[in-house]
DNA sequence: CGCCGAATGTTACAATTTCGTTAATTCAGC
DNA sequence: GCTGAATTAACGAAATTGTAACATTCGGCG
């Protein structure tokens, strides 16, 4: 992956001279606005990781800036880091309505800025994975966004349930679920159901697996697991 | 340590005031919020231990004031608990991926949200710390979620009772263990079971674990210890 | 040192539990 | 009501478990 690609929005030429200098040295590329019409308009050009957004801006400010770009679809998710002066309205920047992701308080330290850059592209690549999260694990995968369940590249088809319980079996891989968890877990709240049921649903998952259903393991005396085999991570 | 802090997002004023009677005699402190919106905005100004969240909500619905609270730092592990009513559709995996803790179903009885409440609270502060129990003794590991043991990296498998058999031991190295005292540990509470059981259980273990299965000493008299060969600790 | 009884080890077996599977039934959406 | 999915029911197979019977060891004691 090449490196993040982070959108300044500050019409303060000193500053933004220290923050390009700074925000290269620590690995993003950067470029500029100095207005937020500007911002706007730049932000359907490239594919921006961040936005590094000041309060103060010439034309519309900044707090306006962040709600029009969580207007568009594509960018309800995208990170944005407010800068702020000291006794500026932190109490707004705070506030969720925005959908800001962190601030830094005027003046900081190079440090301090790129700890939280840093803080925020972690954290905004888990959380898009944890919506769009596709779980790994040998030839499988499971897309819970997607609904769908791929094995060795080719598409599988699962009913809901063989579904929904798969996909808990996986983001648990390795524990050992009992079956009242897996039934809390997949099934829905109110529902009363024979825990022997899931023992019918893993049959047919093992069936539709194949090879690769040996990996559902049954812990006698306890319920199920899937087999974690190593080092297989989880993708986002 | 004070009342833990909840804060209620419902806009059914008869279900409210309940709500809030309730809790407060559970020993809960709780404040209202009437639309996500102003539960986001809530939020940021006090320290909650706990949102109780209905799904149906003016405004933004329960799922998304979810998204929105886990999208920050602050409030990445906060436990919700949704309230759903009878017959609403929940897609538990998808609640599960945005991180809900519990639900509960309306109409509920003040003990069961409580109870619910309760036990999101204690597992939130397990799970903040974390505890991974591996025990390790020599080439002997021991994974109680994942319920599974290696003897010097191969996998041993071994049945329910003699899995809970060795886990006590392992747990209490180098102390003797009594007959009764492994009982009342491993057996089910009910059981009545004759003490020489134990005795056959232990040569099972021994045999399984080869040499290993040496550590397994019997204390005359007394009943079994594993000996604790030095230093190697618990893991985690 | 050798005997004896108590405690423990071992083994086989029967009872029970648990599980997998297939078939039957219910349920939900159309 | 038709259809496929979900659930339950049923039954046989397999694993687990408890017990009892017998073997062995241990420790004290004469």
């Amino acid at each position: 992956m090449s490196e993040p690609l982070i959108l300044v929005v500050e019409d303060d030429h000193n500053l933004t001279k220290l923050l390009k200098y700074n925000l290269e040295k620590a690995g993003y590329k950067c470029f500029l606005a100095e207005s937020g019409e500007d911002a706007l308009k730049l932000l359907a050009e490239r594919d921006v990781d961040l936005v590094l957004l000041d309060i103060m801006l010439p034309g519309i400010d900044g707090f306006e800036v962040c709600r029009r770009i969580r207007q568009h679809q594509l960018f309800r998710d995208l990170p944005i880091v407010m800068l702020t002066a000291k006794g500026e309205e932190i109490d707004k920047v705070l506030g969720f309505e925005l959908g800001i992701d962190d601030y830094v308080v005027k003046p900081f330290s190079p440090r301090e800025l790129n700890l939280r850059i840093r803080a925020v592209l972690k954290r905004d690549r888990r959380s898009r994975s944890s919506v769009r999260e596709v779980m790994k694990c040998d030839g499988l995968e499971v897309d819970i966004a997607r609904h769908s369940v791929t094995l060795n590249g080719r598409e599988v088809t699962l009913t809901l349930m063989e579904f929904k319980l798969l996909a808990v079996l996986l983001k648990r891989r390795g524990q050992a679920q009992s079956r009242e968890t897996l039934l809390s877990d997949v099934w829905d709240v109110d529902k009363t159901i024979n825990t022997r049921t899931i023992d019918t649903h893993i049959t047919r998952l093992r069936e539709k697996l194949g090879e690769t259903g040996k990996l559902i393991k049954t812990v006698r005396g306890l319920g199920y697991k899937l087999e974690d085999s190593g080092e297989n991570g989880e993708e986002n």
